[in-house]
RNA sequence: GGCCCGUUGGUCAAGUGGUUAAGACACCGCCCUUUCACGGCGGUAACGCGAGUUCAAUUCUCGCACGGGUCACCA
């Protein structure tokens, strides 16, 4: 019987969370959920140095309206809590003890001094930077001795010297690493407090991860996780490695340089689901040809295998496409719901709702994009004459004023103010001066809008803005157009 | 520098010892159309380089180049 797939983002509370990261618990909960397995969250907080105040709220709330749910973790609990890293540091040196005990680990009692000189008399001679093994094979003697005149000390592992260690990355395939390479590594610091890579390895076997699923920063330190293992007798987990998201080709996505974190792409109103779609596909690819993901699909179709080995630049046009896939296929309630906030911050007037967002739904790629589309509603913005000018409408300003005159008495006795009422009655002017379609309703938009781009036409506009309103634009167009005129 | 990994259009990517080398985004053109979009149709554009294996290599092997990662009492 297979064992139950558990398994883990482990981040560390150090500011916002980029989408690299974010995707990496994207697919740790994936992998999870498509086996009906548990998805746990740890938070890695050993280093108070760059702990950042508040970070772990980031954490929570990110992976909450990204959809990501854990079933065990700081705030929820589980069976294998505490799910804070620095809660946990009492247990680790019992544990690094043990591999003392068998052989696999050792005292060091170097100082900083004497670790510095080799450090430099490496690098001076050009040879890699490594642990000389000074403390490898001191005798119970020396080590009692020390530990008796409270030297202070780590805890080293103590690597094999010959042969090599190969592993298989579910991503990667098989990775072949010589034995002589491997330093030394601290397991156990000075102050007692385990490091981070020997905490992790104790941390996933207690918690019974049977999937790591992490940045492919770690390829290198792999070997020395499995070696961990083996000492320890542990069955080790299966690897699934992932290449950076890259800003460009040569930089790496990082919270520092780049803007591409989630909170700050939420903020320029891009959907958290459509983020998720997004960065699902960056690095990872699906079978078939579709691309869009609810969660509860992508769960589905999840499969390790898609996963490329090279690294994925974040593209923003991309996202923006997929963003405004989902705004298309919103229903005109749920489009409003979102769109909201952005109409009201420049459109403080009443307007048809279920009008305007008919208007602006296969116009908006992203909702910050709403607010330049309506700024003509509540105010009619300063413009020029030539926005009269449309050479493919066959349009200039004398016969735009000509046209206008003829709109307004319409429109002035049109008692019934609805879309199709005026579209029925500019459609019989137009055809009862044998006129094309732009000629009239071109100068219609500019008169209502002030402007050349709008989201829906003179038609739409005029309904939108009401009988008033439009009259009154329209008369100001008028006479906008008499005094131009006259000028020239 | 040592070690590990990667390389298909501008981007994400599928794929194979023999293919017209998918698809999406972006870009361009056309259609639709009262602008802009949406929608529809079409187009430009790719296997890093050099050897080798083979009847045949983008696919397998080696070398090179380029890129990434890693070499802490950080995580």
């Amino acid at each position: 019987m297979s064992k139950k797939v558990r398994t883990r983002f482990a981040p560390s509370p150090t500011g916002y969370m980029h989408v690299g990261n974010l995707r990496t618990a994207l697919y740790a909960y994936l992998l999870a959920k498509k086996n009906n397995g548990d998805f746990i969250l740890r938070i890695e907080d050993t280093d108070r140095e760059r702990t950042v105040e508040g970070a772990v709220d980031i954490i929570y709330s990110t992976l909450k309206k990204a959809g990501i749910h854990w079933d065990e973790g700081p705030d929820v609990g589980g069976n294998f809590g505490p799910y804070i890293q620095s809660e946990r540091m009492s247990f680790f040196k019992d544990y690094a003890l043990q591999l003392v005990e068998k052989g696999h680990a050792y005292y060091c009692f170097c100082n900083k001094e004497r670790l510095d000189e080799l450090k430099d008399l490496q690098k001076a001679s050009g040879t890699p930077p490594k642990y000389d093994g000074h403390c490898r094979n001191l005798s119970p003697e020396e080590i009692r001795q020390n530990l008796e005149a409270g030297l202070p000390y780590v805890i080293r592992q103590k690597m094999p010297r010959e042969g090599s260690t190969t592993f298989n990355d579910e991503v990667f395939g098989e990775i072949t690493f010589e034995n002589s390479d491997l330093d030394d590594q601290i397991l156990i610091k000075s102050d007692g407090m385990p490091t981070y890579n020997f905490a992790n390895v104790v941390d996933d076997h207690l918690m019974e991860i049977s999937h790591v699923i992490r940045g492919s920063e770690y390829l290198s330190s792999t070997p020395k996780y499995n070696l961990l293992y083996e000492a320890f007798g542990w069955e080790k987990p299966v690897y699934i490695h992932c290449s950076p998201v890259m800003k460009n080709a040569v930089e790496k996505l990082s919270k520092r340089n780049g803007d591409a974190t989630f909170e700050d792409l939420l903020e320029k109103g891009y959907l958290p689901q459509a983020i998720v779609n997004y960065i699902a596909l960056l690095g990872w690819s699906p079978k078939g040809e579709e691309e869009i993901f609810s969660l509860d699909e992508l769960i589905d179709i999840f499969d390790v295998s898609g996963i490329s080995k090279s690294p994925a630049i974040f593209d923003l046009p991309k996202l923006t496409a997929i963003n405004a896939k989902y705004i298309r296929n919103m229903s005109d309630e749920d489009f409003w719901n979102h769109a909201e906030p952005y109409v009201k911050s420049v459109c403080k007037k009443e307007v048809n709702k279920s009008l305007l967002s008919q208007m602006l739904k296969t116009r908006t790629e992203k909702f910050k994009d709403i607010p330049e589309q309506i700024n003509f509603i509540d105010n009619l913005p300063e413009y020029t004459c030539d926005l009269y000018i449309h050479k493919k409408m066959k349009t200039n300003e004398e016969n735009s004023l000509e046209v206008l005159r003829q709109i307004l008495p319409i429109l002035e006795q049109l008692e019934d103010w609805n879309q199709n009422s005026i579209h029925d009655a500019m459609f019989k002017l137009i055809e009862t001066l044998g006129l094309k379609n732009g000629r009239v309703l071109w100068p219609l938009r500019v008169a209502l809008s002030g402007k050349s781009f709008t989201p829906g036409g003179g038609i739409e506009l005029a309904a939108l803005l009401g009988k008033n309103e439009s009259i009154s634009r329209i008369k100001e167009g008028i006479e906008k157009l008499e005094s131009d005129l006259e000028q020239n």
